[in-house]
DNA sequence: TTAGTTAGTAAAGGTTACTAACCAAATACG
DNA sequence: CGTATTTGGTTAGTAACCTTTACTAACTAA
């Protein structure tokens, strides 16, 4: 819906159209019903099958009955449809539940949380692709990588599937899907639009990978997935957005517990905008005080390295910090996010910047605001993004999240 | 959803949380598979008769087999629910199709939009409320409004009652619904959690509205409210902001073609959001450089009217814009939206100002982004709000937007 | 032992949308 | 002019789905 709608929004630039005439009633406008917004009763099927597996596999160890009662949905439908998924091998019988209370003692039921497997993978280092395979809790059971440091085009496509290679020989249950984390701009099929590091323009990746493997895939921008997996595995809330804080500066956005993707594919590139109005490095962009000349590591570390104290490196880490959130506080305040978490490395960004960065969102945004506002570091250290690229596999494959 | 999960987000300012564990996997998180959201036929039906009227809300004047096509349902199906929707009195046959081609010539449809009327009222102004009864195309039939000056709390609520009561006497059609859009905070109940103008503070507007007139209400926050109008009536795409500046200045963000609540259903409050990093001058918030004081038109009117001559005056709109264009980069960045739209009065913000803010917006994001970018004027004057009202009764009521 | 409670299954029923087949009414064409 | 073709819309029968009702199984409480 979002890519029509998107696609069919008036381009060009016009800066301004004075007018003050009644509004044209909207019935102009192109016919856009999403081809396949009906629902049909396997539709519906679909779905409910999909409630069950959620509720089974946020809390897990629940009788037929108790899904029937959170679901909504009556015993009876509810064992129908469990009775398929034990078919499918996705879910289990545990036994009896242990517990003493009137009443025939209930089947407890679970996802079978280790009967399949996902495979996530990370293109946004520069030196290697790394990759894991999970189950489907997201435990991580094996885990690849393949050195990648100036490879492109072609060659980086044959990399990502000598990982994939690599990894599916090393899963022990069926594999559900692909996940694949690529940086730069990722359309919602799964092309990559353009990813400038690795050289890939227009590249349908999904459609490749999944062809040659013949299994589910999904792609997407490794910052969004990163927004993914943490607002899954890392407990983060509805309305939050993810800093990545790397060789550059992205991030992914979740409002309403949805994914943004922006009018272009390009929500959540934040690292060239400009930050502040007292000027800043000239960055390769063109412009000068993008939000990358403060906070992209390498920039970070040679200033780091020619300070010539603590003192000295925290006020720089602080800065750095206050930089980020002047960028961040039109944000936070527009959507009202509850959550912004940090993802790189631990050492630059988890202490004074993470610091300077709470004290300046404070000090610039409402205070109603702030008062609900967490900012912290993400938990999931350097598997964000392969963790987020199981996230959308479940999702996609099983309507679980 | 929204609700539930922005409820039981963590709350509280932890400004840190560092850590580097491994993921605790997210099944202990609560149960939140939302009440409703399991899909019985008649929910099946009703969302398939909602895509039958929006496609004849869209383009009417199509046949039955049109609709077929374009929803994706059978032709048997389109006239079985076409059939319960003329029943109803919601569509109306137009007659036979007039140009000539083989086949059997086709029966038009339309929705029966001169049939029921839709009133929609708008709380935001300081002098009076207004409001209007439009029929379901949103062509406004009548308008009404009650002086408020002063007038808060109880009062203000009987003075939304009287003229409630005045436009439905004047509406000549039965009335699907009445939307109301609010200054200040506003819940997804429809419950103005703190309006401080009007001295409201936790008042489920909905509900009592609701009860008294025995018909569907929808209450929102004016702005949002403002950007849901400028979507369906004045074209805007799928990723857009709407920044309504006045005595205040708020906006409301459409973020994939949904409307943005936040996690504390206060999104789109930029007022109060410092801009740029060079002082600026004391607000009533308690900080200085808000966006408000440089942009809400009573101070902007008192700069106006100390300026010597034209190009003072041009002078200062302009850096009013630029004032707004350094504060929406980061979020036009951050969401990649595809257009932006001020509404308010078109002498001071048509032309220096929005000049400003078109070149500063292109200035300080990224040359990918602002090609897409449209900054234009709202189409819809001062109907903004009522005419969004009307969308949301639209939307709650028929699914049609 | 009896009553009451809870889990799970079976049978029957009502909705829903589908396919197949049909009629109606126009054009296309020999 | 008459027949074939095309398109719109309806009728009849079917499959899928969830519900209600009723049942069995298995436990606790007294």
């Amino acid at each position: 819906m979002t890519t029509e709608e998107a696609r069919q929004a008036t381009a060009g630039t016009r800066a301004q159209q004075l007018a003050g005439a009644r509004p044209a009633p909207s019935r102009a406008r192109a016919a856009a019903v999403r081809p396949g917004a009906r629902v049909r009763p396997e539709h519906a099927r679909r779905h409910n099958r999909a409630l069950v597996l959620q509720a089974l596999y946020r809390g897990g160890g629940m009788s037929r009955a108790d899904v029937a009662r959170e679901v909504g949905l009556t015993r009876v439908t509810i064992s129908d449809l469990v009775g398929d998924l034990i078919a499918e091998n996705l879910v289990i019988e545990l036994g009896i539940r242990p517990d003493s209370r009137p009443g025939k003692p209930a089947t407890l039921l679970d996802i079978n949380r280790s009967g399949f497997s996902i495979i996530g993978l990370d293109l946004s280092h520069n030196a290697a692709f790394r990759g894991v395979v999970t189950n489907l809790d997201g435990t991580v059971l094996e885990r690849g990588e393949v050195a990648v440091t100036g490879v492109t085009g072609d060659a980086a496509l044959d990399a990502v599937c000598a990982l994939l290679d690599d990894l599916l020989a090393r899963a022990n249950a069926p594999v559900i899907g692909l996940g694949i984390g690529s940086p730069g701009l990722v359309d919602l099929d799964g092309t990559v639009v353009s990813a400038p590091n690795l050289d890939w323009h227009g590249l349908p990746l999904q459609r490749i990978v999944g062809e040659r493997y013949d299994l589910p895939v999904q792609v997407a921008n490794d910052a969004n997935m990163a927004a993914v997996g943490e607002r899954s595995f890392g407990g983060a809330g509805a309305d939050m957005m993810l800093i990545r804080v790397g060789r550059g500066v992205g991030s992914g956005i979740v409002v309403g517990g949805q994914l943004v993707y922006g009018s272009g594919f390009a929500a959540g590139e934040i690292g060239h905008v400009v930050v502040g109005t007292d000027g800043g490095d000239p960055c390769a962009c063109g412009k000068s005080g993008c939000l990358e000349t403060w906070l992209a590591t390498p920039r970070l570390e040679v200033r780091l390295s020619a300070a010539p104290d603590d003192a000295a490196r925290e006020a720089i880490l602080r800065e750095a910090g206050e930089r980020l959130g002047i960028s961040l506080g039109p944000v936070v305040g527009a959507l009202n996010l509850g959550e912004v978490v940090l993802a790189g490395p631990q050492n630059v960004l988890g202490g004074a910047l993470l610091e300077g960065t709470a004290e300046t969102l404070r000090s610039r945004t409402m205070a109603e605001l702030h008062g609900d506002l967490t900012l912290r570091m993400t938990t999931l250290g350097r598997d964000i993004v392969v963790l987020g690229a199981v996230v959308m596999v479940l999702t996609g494959q099983l309507g679980v999240s």
